[in-house]
RNA sequence: GCGAGCGUAGCCAAGUGGUUAAGGCAGCGGAUUGUGGUUCCGCCACUCGGGGGUUCGAGUCCCCUCGUUCGCCCCA
């Protein structure tokens, strides 16, 4: 087996999932512009330095998950795990503080994770996201989960879960970390593996440990809200307060916390019981130390992400085919014929109609099969007798209703045939 | 990195040690040299992911390997 084959968790979207693809996007485009966020596209790959500053060097996507290599100049490069990261970066290279804040911004791309493979999970991934950068008002927490809310909404996606906490500041999550690792010390030998070693590396991981053993042992925990300040309190409630005035059901989740370190106050997760393992579907939260982090100014941010993969898969759950956007086939057969169809065609087209072109050259009989399976409205037939009286056979592919049209009358009846092709869809 | 399952045609698959590897879908050709969605006929795997082994005999059993799926970890 040396055939060539695409690498291990990459993978071709075929134009039949293409369209799921092309109607996220749509939909997305859509309600970002009606929320004054504007597009950025940044470099898919980057200089590692960033990721090891932003994600953090003791976080799993950054010590065992990246794509990272050097180029010919001996430079350590390494394909975007996230986003965030690179657009923070942009912000600051571009001063775009300079242009107003808060700045609030979209992006689409592949991202790079190198993982095993499974359901809702690839190493070339998509990722959707938004970032407001310059706020540190809680609307703009409120802001960025409400938009999210509306883009599932809106592509017809119920049944998921809006869970979201407040890690505080840092403060704040320093002195919860000491009294987790205080609480967790004794019982220690009793926790999973992967804890015991986060409980010096990275204690708050710990809380979404899923061994069922570490969870019981966490019941009598430290409880994290507890340990806010009372202005990281204030600003929780408000933020639980206002999502609540837009009717955005959400529940508190006290063990939420995010794998990346450079989340502060608020984080979210959206899950849907539709994916197995990989149930997250959009996740984010505030990042206001981020910016001072990668050598701005001090910018208070919000933002989250959502996984295209993820999302096609809950949309194709829905809709399982999308109907064929087609509406005329156009059949012939013999030269003079064959040459008319091709302008009408283009005739057609030009006409705001979609049209395939049967390029074949077969018998009729295969002609017609092949315009029935096109899911074409319409099918347009021209042969030797059309072809010498400048006409076309119009077929009603549904019904069977045949009736002659005049080449030269297509653009007049454009708006005529454009109805009818409504109400046959319809 | 770890665990489990699965690899037979473009797709879905039967086959569970014994002559020539079912069937279905799709495709192509024909019945029907100008009318489809029904039907009928024909064509479409020197070979069962690859390699090695056991056996008189292997798609079927064993080992290795590659790929893939799901899960763990982690994440979107």
């Amino acid at each position: 087996m040396s055939r060539i084959q695409a690498l291990r968790g990459t993978r071709d979207i075929l134009p039949d999932e293409v369209s799921y693809w092309q109607q996220i996007e749509t939909v997305a485009r859509d309600i970002f512009s009606k929320a004054a966020y504007r597009e950025i596209r940044t470099p898919i790959f980057e200089q590692t330095d960033l990721f090891e500053r932003s994600i953090g060097e003791a976080t799993d996507v950054v010590g065992k998950e990246m794509y990272t290599f050097k180029d010919r100049g001996d430079r350590s490069l390494t394909l975007r795990p996230e986003n965030t990261a690179g657009v923070v970066r942009a912000f600051i290279e571009h001063h775009l503080q300079a242009q107003g804040t808060p700045q609030r911004l979209w992006y689409l791309g592949p991202m790079f994770r190198y993982e095993r493979p499974q359901k809702g999970r690839q190493r070339q991934f998509h990722q959707l996201g938004v970032e407001v950068l310059g706020s540190a008002d809680p609307r703009a927490d409120a802001e960025v989960i409400a938009i999210a809310s509306d883009l599932l909404q809106t592509l017809g996606l119920t049944d998921l879960r809006f869970a979201v906490n407040s890690i505080g500041n840092l403060d704040d999550r320093n002195q919860y970390r000491e009294a987790l690792v205080t609480y967790l010390t004794p019982y220690k030998p009793e926790l999973d593996a992967d804890s015991q070693d986060r409980l010096t590396r990275n204690p708050l991981r710990i809380l979404d440990s899923k061994e069922a053993r570490t969870q019981e042992i966490l019941c009598d925990a430290p409880n994290l809200l507890q340990y806010l300040s009372p202005e990281s309190k204030t600003r929780f409630d408000r933020v639980q307060q206002l999502l609540s005035d837009l009717g955005i059901a959400h529940t508190i989740d006290p063990r939420l916390v995010r794998g990346l370190d450079y989340y502060t106050h608020t984080v979210f997760e959206i899950q849907s019981d539709a994916l197995g393992a990989q149930a997250t579907v959009c996740a984010g939260g505030r990042y206001d130390g981020l910016v001072q982090e990668l050598g701005g100014e001090a910018t208070a941010a919000v933002g989250w992400a959502s996984g295209l993969e993820r999302l096609t898969l809950l949309l194709q759950t829905l809709q399982p085919l999308l109907p064929s956007a087609l509406d005329f086939y156009l059949i012939s057969k013999g030269d003079r014929a064959e040459a008319q169809s091709l302008q009408l065609a283009q005739q057609l087209r030009h006409l705001g109609f979609a049209v395939e072109l049967d390029v074949s050259g077969s018998a009729f009989g295969k002609q017609f099969k092949r315009a029935d399976r096109s899911g074409a409205i319409a099918c347009l037939v021209v042969g030797e007798t059309e072809a010498d009286n400048q006409t076309a056979q119009l077929k009603w592919l549904k019904s069977g209703e045949q009736e002659a049209i005049a080449q030269t009358d297509l653009s007049d009846q454009a708006e005529r045939l454009r109805q009818q092709i409504a109400a046959h869809r319809a």
